[in-house]
DNA sequence: TTGAAAGCGCTAACAG
DNA sequence: CTGTTAGCGCTTTCAA
């Protein structure tokens, strides 16, 4: 099967530590010995085998990737993956990927076979949504170091600043002229019942009301009764736009609702920005998909980085608790936003 | 640090073999000493090192994804990623995730040494555009059982059918009465020198070529004569949408293609579908953005599925080339397809 | 029914 | 400068 330093050593004719040490660049040898090594490790294609070498140091030099089985509790936006990627390539640390099951399907102390074993020094979660509790509870037992990403938690976490994020769109559309501001919600926020969905759902909420409020302006939802699912957003927003008392601007804060928002208007025969401005946020430029939206972008590189940097901090100081890193979201201009008509 | 068998030994007062067995349900063990074992094992919080098993049986029972450092060249649809995991939990082996690094891709021993430390039994590469010539080479002579997902290869690999794609979405809109249907290009296809873009192009041209031809009508293709960036496509589209000879339907065979050429007519007062059909390909539900595309499908979920099963039956046997499989994709009706309007 | 011993591939301490 | 030896955590004979 695969070459071993004890083949190399037989073929080279020295003994297995010295191919170890050789190979490793330690101690003083022979440069021609050096060479010889060297060569036949080369032509006999080694590998060494990083089980091994983790076994010896007591050390995996590998962290966890932990996700959702269901994509939608646990995206993954690529330049948050590549961010995790750079940082751990500065330290020569790999990285693996566990999905855990669906939360129905978990008992309470089957975490899935992936985290009962051990096969990393750390815990990278990039679980957001409907975080089960199985996992947070085996997070907190095992003594492995952990760093939650997206999500909020006391200690140990990486997260935009989605509060920010909601009050700075809102003062955007405020210092412009608007007054009639509508919060879209086509999540249900509303409902005591959803507090399984993401943080930054609530928090772009009260950082709107907050906005709103410093100004004495009157809040403004924008939601149907029921969760709507995406087949449905064009029409609702289609419907409301017929409304009369259209609100100037509107916030829709996932690109998943602005799109339809935007495209409804058009429908509409609505001008955007001049009959409505909108503020979106995304997770990538590609989110964009070529239109000139106003938007927040969510740092994912440096999120990426940053807990990964955090974690390999925790590795190496296991008991010591991380101060949450909140990381500030880019602005760009776009062309969806305009001071309001005057409305006749 | 972590609980190793020997503790588990010391605290139940037998022997480290016996632990073990124990724990693989292996031999007969008096019941009570059975229960000892476990019942300490829990408590100690045990988990086996994944490492010491690999390492005693000579395999991983881990794979590794292969990304571009770049997201763009290696784009993972999360249901990809879904598939993988789903067919990897069914044999217990994980996943490791690594990005080649692109400065330094030339360099044909750095690539191998990141390869090389890999700790897997096979490789899942996820590297669409632009492969390195070193990777290919890399692949080719290390001896891991490697499979290729979303790229064209002789053998060992998944990829849909991209062909058939083109020419489906071409006879859809053939068969609404459509004669003057354009393919559009927003990559420059027409450059010779392009050869490094993703085969899908290619493959799409080719269907759409091959549907036209059947019918005998007449190619027109929309390109600029550079590769458009993402900003430039909205306003393209809105000027291709105003020449008086514009077509009554589009291939816009990418999302990010499709969304600013909607959005365009739409701004430009046509209506979709009366004045222009499009049809579009969708990597995902998500990638729709709430908006009613008609559209095919990539199978990204089996994708990945059949690819791993594939790198399992390799690593089963390494010798055996595969048959590239082929996958379809799905058709969704959208509404943004009809008959064309007829032009007085 | 249990335990002792060997060994997977690698490295580090210690001799020589 | 190079080799011997021991041991990381685990499993698997084989013997008791």
């Amino acid at each position: 099967m695969a070459v071993t330093v004890k083949q190399i050593a037989q073929h080279a004719g020295v003994s297995a530590s010295t191919v170890s040490h050789i190979l490793n660049n330690r101690g003083q040898y022979n440069e021609k010995t050096r060479a010889r090594v060297k060569q036949t490790a080369d032509d006999l294609g080694y590998r060494p085998n990083r089980f091994a070498q983790g076994i010896r140091k007591g050390r995996f030099d590998c962290i966890s990737l932990v996700l959702a089985h269901c994509p939608t509790l646990s995206y993954l936006p690529p330049y948050r993956l590549a961010g995790i990627h750079d940082e751990l390539l500065d330290h020569g640390i790999h990285l693996v990927n566990s999905k855990l099951p669906e939360p129905q399907l978990e008992n309470k102390d089957y975490i899935s076979s992936i985290l009962r074993e051990l096969m990393s020094d750390g815990l990278l979660i990039n679980y957001n949504t409907k975080i089960p509790t199985t996992l947070t509870q085996f997070v907190e037992q095992s003594q492995l170091p952990a760093v939650w990403i997206n999500s909020k938690h006391d200690v140990d976490c990486v997260r935009p600043d989605d509060l920010k994020i909601g009050y700075q769109a809102t003062r955007h559309l405020i210092e412009m002229g608007h007054r009639d501001i509508a919060f879209l919600d086509y999540q249900g926020l509303h409902d005591q019942s959803r507090v399984w969905l993401h943080y930054s759902a609530f928090d772009h909420l009260n950082g709107y009301r907050q906005a709103m409020e410093e100004e004495g302006l009157d809040l403004s939802m924008v939601h149907d009764q029921t969760m709507l699912v995406p087949e449905d957003k064009l029409d609702f927003s289609r419907h409301w736009h017929q409304q009369p008392n259209r609100p100037t601007a509107v916030l829709a804060l996932t690109v998943l609702d602005a799109v339809p928002v935007y495209v409804a208007a058009l429908l509409q025969g609505l001008k955007v920005p001049e009959d409505l401005s909108i503020v979106t946020v995304i997770n990538d430029k590609l989110d964009l998909m070529s239109l000139p939206l106003t938007a927040f972008t969510i740092p994912n590189y440096e999120m990426g980085r940053a807990a990964t940097s955090m974690l390999l901090k925790k590795i190496k100081n296991p008991a010591k608790k991380m101060e949450p890193l909140i990381l500030e979201a880019t602005f760009s201009q776009g062309s969806t936003c305009a001071p309001p008509t005057p409305n006749y």
